[in-house]
RNA sequence: GGGGCUGUAGCUCAGCUUGGUUAGAGUGCCGGUCUGUCACACCGGAGGUCGCGGGUUCGAGUCCCGUCAGCCCCGCCA
């Protein structure tokens, strides 16, 4: 008997494989494994009761754990009275054990639509261990019925969890979470926490903030990712770091995005980027295996970043189809067409896209691919179909003979222009692109297209024209362009790099800046003076002038890998307790209002009187409320 | 900060265009019949702050204004 208890994996045990990991006191096994092979098996089962069909004498219960279904069948012939009354009784999300035989199934009674359905278990006890409210909201769907409202599901979302859909995207994100441990493990990393309650930013997002009760005035900041943290790590020797980091940043939200979100962080010393790029593709190598929807062929694709723009118009081209942008400033300037001339007197190109077959697309169609180019900011586009009697649309009439022969047409395909700066007609063009592709159904050059776009420029302008790090500014330089920084710096490069998934980034990096001096010189061009920079980024300039290693490193987004791994459309399907889009919590009710006791121990008042008061209901938060810290001294 | 869509029974929805009797359906829930169901079937029943507030009107689920919540997008954010 004592030994029958020790179900626990020790080594032993699991080395000969003679322990069953699933049983525990309550339950002999779970339900999604049983087959026919265990006719006969007397067993203990537990789980929750899914469905009920009461046929008045003979009862059947689809029980259901997180692996699966079973049939539980309870009659007088075999099923204790008592039992067999409470099984009458039982209402759906009841959890019960029951005790009885695995019987294989006559041939017609089977069910072929779920694993377990060539058996089922023929129960002589059945025991309530928890009663369950009628759901609030449906745990088990018919074929036909909707998913309950997104708010419903959030509210209730311990039940939402309990559907099939959910359990297995989080299962999964498991196994990839555990596969990636185990690969950067093997490869030498190491992982280290670092700090949530951490420094506030100047740079990049909002940071959430959390008051200080022992430093009235005082704030400290949720990371928006662990960067200056990782880089740390290799000026504290780790050589190799990752972590499964929390990260936070307090922006408007999207599907896409979160306020709260897990990265792998990655990161390590003595590096150029060929390393990281190598690691990291071996890592969604292993990944991909534990992903039946995703396959990894090394070695990436790589593009430069101007190459992607060049031939894209973005910087994550979505390189399963093979349409690109061509430049005609050439073939079409000559041609007596006044936006054209205005374009090209500006500096601006003629760029566009030929379209194969394209010309059997509407007008309608037509304009609503234009219709994109004009969300992403372009006044329009011109377009021709090309056909044996020369042309149609809007670019038509400007168009001759040589002008197509120079473009290359073929009777039946579609010719999109943009005219003007790069700056104006690469959204545009990538925006048409998609909209094309989609409009023609072309057919996928490949399934999946990994990429690597590389040679990010470390700058971009402002709306207010200042510079701004294009990822942060800790990136390194790009050698040839270092002595260009004061003079150019819209055109220094940078060793930075994204990976791209079908036009989703994944994630990105960089090798790092290691030499303070020419970090220094970056922020000042960031527009910072010496006490801020001292101030604000002392302690990193500091930890690199102690004699921090060349190093780099990369950062994955998990929940959008996951996401896209599982086919979800949304984050919110892959994290189990996710935020609106107005970062509520709907479950818990987060956040909340703090009362007069609770802001008086942080040094802080509310500033609009009429808030003081504010209810503590969840959902129904009544106006902003604006935190002032009585002893801030900015 | 801006734009769009949605909000009616526990859940999913119809009704709103064109204001007018007691607001409907499916499912779930409650009661009953039923020994091979697996969306069990059949009979009966209960269940509504039409998101909330205001306005127009003799009369508002329906029209108008505001507001709250959820979702999508732009800005913002890698």
């Amino acid at each position: 008997m004592v030994a029958e208890r020790r179900h626990y994996p020790n080594e032993f045990a699991l080395v000969m494989n003679q322990i069953d990991i699933e049983r525990t006191a309550l339950r002999s096994r779970m339900l999604g494994g049983i087959r026919s092979d265990d006719e006969g098996a007397e067993l203990e089962l537990a789980g929750w009761v899914h469905r009920r069909r009461d046929l008045g004498g003979l009862i059947f219960l689809d029980l259901r754990d997180r692996s699966g279904l079973v049939q539980v069948s309870l009659g007088p012939d075999w099923t204790e009275p008592a039992s067999l009354d409470l099984a009458h009784q039982l209402g759906a999300e009841d959890v019960v054990a029951v005790v009885g035989s695995v019987v294989v199934r006559s041939p017609e009674n089977r069910n072929t639509e779920i694993p377990t359905g060539d058996i089922e278990l023929r129960a002589t006890v059945l025991r309530r261990l928890n009663r369950a409210d009628t759901p609030a909201i449906p745990v088990y769907r018919s074929p036909e019925d909707a998913l309950p409202s997104e708010e419903l599901r959030l509210k209730h979302r311990v039940l939402d969890l309990r559907r099939s859909e959910l359990q297995e995207n989080l299962q999964l994100r498991h196994r990839l979470v555990l596969a990636c441990r185990n690969y950067l493990d093997k490869l030498g990393f190491i992982e280290i926490e670092t700090p949530i309650l951490t420094k506030p930013t100047p740079e990049g997002a909002r940071d959430f903030l959390v008051p200080s009760r022992l430093h009235h005035g005082e704030f400290y900041a949720l990371p928006q990712s662990p960067q200056i943290y990782k880089q740390l790590c290799m000026a504290a020797g780790f050589d190799r770091y990752f972590q499964i980091a929390r990260c936070f940043r307090d922006e408007d939200l999207r599907a896409d995005r979160q306020p709260e979100f897990t990265q792998i962080d990655v990161e390590a010393s003595f590096v150029e980027p060929d390393d990281i790029l190598g690691w990291m593709e071996g890592l969604m190598v292993a990944l991909a295996a534990e992903a039946p929807r995703i396959q990894a062929e090394v070695p990436f694709i790589r593009l430069t970043h101007a190459e992607a723009l060049e031939r894209f118009g973005t910087d994550k081209p979505d390189l399963r189809f093979g349409v690109e942008i061509q430049d005609w400033t050439h073939a079409l300037a000559r041609l007596d067409a006044p936006v054209f001339s205005a374009a090209v007197g500006e500096g601006g190109r003629l760029r566009g896209l030929l379209l194969e077959g394209g010309a059997k697309l509407s007008r309608r169609q037509i304009e609503a691919v234009e219709g994109s180019a004009k969300v992403a900011g372009a006044p329009g586009l011109l377009w021709a179909k090309c056909s044996d009697e020369g042309g149609s649309g809007s670019l038509a009439r400007f168009m001759d003979e040589d002008a197509y022969r120079e473009l290359g047409t073929k009777t039946g395909d579609l010719v999109l222009v943009a005219a003007g700066t790069d700056r104006m007609t690469s959204p545009a063009l990538s925006a048409a692109r998609l909209a094309a592709i989609e409009a023609l159904e072309i057919p996928e050059d490949r399934e999946h297209a990994w990429l690597w776009v590389v040679d990010f420029p470390i700058f971009e302008e402002g709306a207010d024209g200042a510079l701004t790090a294009n990822h942060h500014p800790f990136v390194m330089p790009h050698p040839e362009d270092e002595d260009r920084l004061e003079a150019e710096p819209l055109s220094v490069r940078g060793l930075a790099y994204d990976l791209v998934y079908n036009g989703v980034e994944l994630g990105s990096g960089s090798i790092r800046n290691h030499d303070p001096k020419l970090q220094r010189r970056i922020l000042r061009l960031l527009g910072l003076d010496d006490a801020e920079i001292d101030l604000k980024f002392g302690f990193l300039l500091n930890a690199l002038a102690s004699g921090a290693p060349p190093h780099g490193g990369v950062a994955f987004g998990v929940d959008r890998l996951v996401a896209l791994f599982v086919g979800a459309d949304s984050l919110r399907e892959v994290i189990a307790f996710p935020k609106t889009t107005t970062a509520r919590a709907l479950f818990e009710g987060a956040p909340t209002p703090l009362d007069e006791e609770g802001l008086a121990e942080l040094g802080l008042s509310l500033s609009r009187a009429e808030d003081q008061a504010a209810p503590a209901r969840t959902g129904e938060g009544d106006g902003e409320q604006v935190a002032h810290a009585s002893g801030a001294e900015t």
